[in-house]
Formats: structure tokens, sequence, C-alpha cells
DNA sequence: ACTGCGATGCGTATGCGATACGCTAATTAG
DNA sequence: CTAATTAGCGTATCGCATACGCATCGCAGT
């Protein structure tokens, strides 16, 4: 991966006048790749159920997309096709604070992509033009370009770790602590059992995990631009 | 998953006395596993090669674990087994530091463990003794510890989120920006295309992206103790 | 020792997913 | 009308996880 990818994401698609027509497309296979994982799931975006979908052979998709790796890259990348989430706002805070929401919720609306997100790739188009105008933004409200591009980073950063505990289900606590139904359990991990005592505000605590999270982030950021100013 | 490795991760291990005594073990085919995650990949881990490894039948492996899944489970808790990386240090600023450090030390030493954390799963035993060894640290030295498990909770995202580019290669950046090689889309991306330009200081920045967001996060969580007290 | 239960080791068979190859079908340039 | 060119796709192969059932091995109880 890695290397190679570069041709995929940033290659154009030739579109020959000469030959038989091309029924299919790969904008219409990405997409439907897409409805499947949000649907189903990664799991079950296979050749077969993904061609099926489409009405054509499996082959045919090859024709297309170099290979089911690949497609997977295209189908996060098209996530950010459509514009950026950044608020019309006049100050960093609030435009760092959308954006990071707005990335939240692109994974809550497509749990997918987390897994995606957080291998090994490459920057592909969508990409790149959601954080170019992130940064071009924020360098409009007279933020240093280089603060920008690493406070970004550093926003990104949190937000794909925050995201997965939401992923992992609503119920979130409950399960996650499960073994400290065992009172042998609770004596080897005194710590974690306090948490669960009954009084504690633990819940408050996970439930507002990512806005607290985020505001912490920001919060340093910004002690940060005063200290250097 | 989710719910069902629950069992898994913190049943016991049986030994009967009765019966053929077990060649293998749970312990030995993780071991194993893990060796050769960390030498050749996650993906190079199949249980025929495993098996191969251990020179033991395709098929005994499933004498001692349910599956693949869950093995690779098993593998990323057994991690935890160790002392928790803990500073002896008295300021929780300190010892949030060496935590967030010591976390991503785990992840450069076991690339593939990142995958496997960011995918849903139930906590195990060895990362309870972990969480539950760093929350009481921070309590000894006077922090709340509803504030301890959010705190922790939200340095370990930012780790787990950091760490991502790191094992993308060092060259880092170089690969990052490749598409900006190209004058079109230097156009197309104006902002991006200002910081690799020659003479910014962006090598520096990204180069020290893990240090200065953990600071960032630290300088975060630090205004909100001076506010709330 | 002897025997039989209870557990392990593992060969074989199954099924699924990705994909290489090569043939067939559909257009269009000349 | 024909040759060139490209898309559609059936078939075959290969890797991988894993269900099933049999053979094997030792200890427990006699």
């Amino acid at each position: 991966m890695g290397t190679g990818d570069y041709e995929l994401l940033w290659g154009e698609v030739s579109r020959p006048s000469r030959g038989r027509p091309a029924g299919l497309s790969r904008e219409r296979i990405v997409a439907e790749a897409r409805a499947i994982a949000d649907a189903e799931g990664l799991q079950k975006v296979s050749m077969k159920h993904l061609a099926e979908r489409l009405g054509s052979g499996v082959m045919s998709l090859y024709r297309h997309v170099p290979g089911k790796d690949e497609l997977v890259l295209l189908m996060y990348d098209s996530l950010m096709t459509g514009p950026p989430p950044i608020p019309e706002a006049d100050h960093w805070r609030e435009i760092l604070r959308g954006w990071g929401q707005g990335v939240r919720g692109l994974f809550n609306t497509h749990p997918w992509a987390l897994s995606v997100a957080t291998s090994e790739r490459s920057m592909g188009p969508g990409e790149a033009t959601w954080v170019d105008a992130v940064i071009g933004r924020l360098t409009a409200v007279g933020m240093p370009i280089e603060l920008a591009l690493i406070s970004v980073l550093t926003v990104d950063c949190f937000v794909m770790g925050a995201v997965r505990p939401e992923l992992a289900g609503d119920s979130g606590e409950a399960e996650f602590f499960q073994f400290l139904a065992d009172p042998a359990m609770r004596a080897r991990f005194p710590n974690l059992a306090l948490l669960t005592q009954p009084g504690a505000a633990t819940d408050v605590a996970m439930g507002d995990h990512f806005e607290f999270g985020l505001e912490r982030v920001l919060d340093g950021l910004e002690r940060h631009i005063e200290t250097s100013a």
C-alpha cells in the first residue's frame, strides 16, 4: 500500500471514445460499496456481494478498480467529496471546534471509516481538499499557517481516538466495565471499582467524554497561543 | 464481537488433571502469534503459518483459542501484561506525560496493535490492570478520581490518533504531500502548497507533532484544573 | 498393571473471498 | 465493412478459516 496508492487516488480516470462504452463506472462502484458498508458494515463489502448489487459480474469490477484494498481507499476518500465542516465563525476556536465535531459526525455516520482512517494510507484528493479548506479558513482569521496545520492534526488525532468508544455501542460504560460485577475483580482493580460505585459521577463524565476532551485540546492550543504571543 | 469476547478474555483457562496433558497452551500460541506480528505484520499471522512455527497441526490451535479473531484480541491484551508505563513522579502532569509516551512506545514497538486498539472490543485484564494503575497513581498525587479517568481517556485518544502517521513511515511528510509536486495541484490546494514551500518550518512541526500535541492536551487539562479550583 | 474416560492432536473436507486469464461482445475510426 | 479497441464476465485457482471425526495419550479408579 502506501506508495502505490498514489496513482490510484490521484490518477485520472480515462474515458476513451473508442471501444465498447462502459456501463459500470468507478463512481458507481464506489458509491454502491459505501452504501453496503454504511448499512451492513465494511466486512460485508465483498466483490461478489457488490457485483450482485450492481447487477454485474464479479470480474467486471476489476475493469474500474485495481482491487479490493484500493476500492476501500477510494470509498474513504469519497467521503470527503462534499463541503468540509467549517462553521461560519471568525474565531479559530470555534472553527476548530466545528471542524472536530464535523469529523466526529463523519465517523459516526460511517463507522467503517475509522478503521480505514487509522490504517496506513496516503492522502487523497478529498481529504486534501478538506484540510486545505480548514487551514485556509484558520489563516484567514489570523492564525499562522504552521500552527494551523499542526492544530488541525492535533484535533484530528484526538477525534479519531475519541470516536472509537462511541462506535463500540451506546451502552458504553456498562459493557466496558462488565467484569467489575465480580467482587473478586473489584478487589483486583480497586480504582476502577471506585468509579463504578453508586454515586460516582462517571456516567456524566463518560457521556460527555468527547466534548470534554475536545475543549481540553482547544484550551491547550489557546494557552500555547497566549504564551507564544 | 463486543459482547461475546467477555468469556474469552476474562474466563479462566481450565487445566484439567484428567485426560491427555496439553502440549500446546494458549500462552504459547499467543506469544508466538505476537512474535510473527511483530516481525512480519498482523497480516502474516495465519493459523497455518502459526501452526508451522509451533510445530503443530493447524486444527490443534483451536483446542486453545476459539478462533482467529479472538486470538488477535488475546494478543493485544497480552501486550499489557508487564508493568504499566508510570513514571516515578509526584505531579499529575509528569505522570500523564510518561503514560502517554509509554503508550506511544507500545504502539511503535507493536505497530499491528493500533488497528486492534481502534477496533470495537471490550477491555481485557491487561488493559484493566494498566488503567487501574495509572488512575491509582493519579489519585495518590491528589487528582480527583473522575478527572483522573477522563484525563487518561483523553490522553489515550490523542496518542492513538497521533501514532498512526508515525507508523506510516519515517519519511512522513514527503510522501504525505507527494501530489504537491504537480504545479496544478499547488494551485488547487494553495494553503497546503504554502506549507511545502522552501523555508516553511513545517518539518519541525511535523517531526515534533506528537510532543507538541501531547503538551497541548496536558495544557488543556491543566487549565481545566486551575479553572475548577 | 489394567481399563476406560476425558482431553488433546490433527488430517480431511468445506466454503468463501479475491483475483488471474482469456474469450466474447459492443462500438467506432478509417 | 473491417480492424482496432475496450468493456463484460465465466471459469479456474489459490489462500485462509474452520467444522467434523478419528486416533492418541495418560491419569483415575479398580
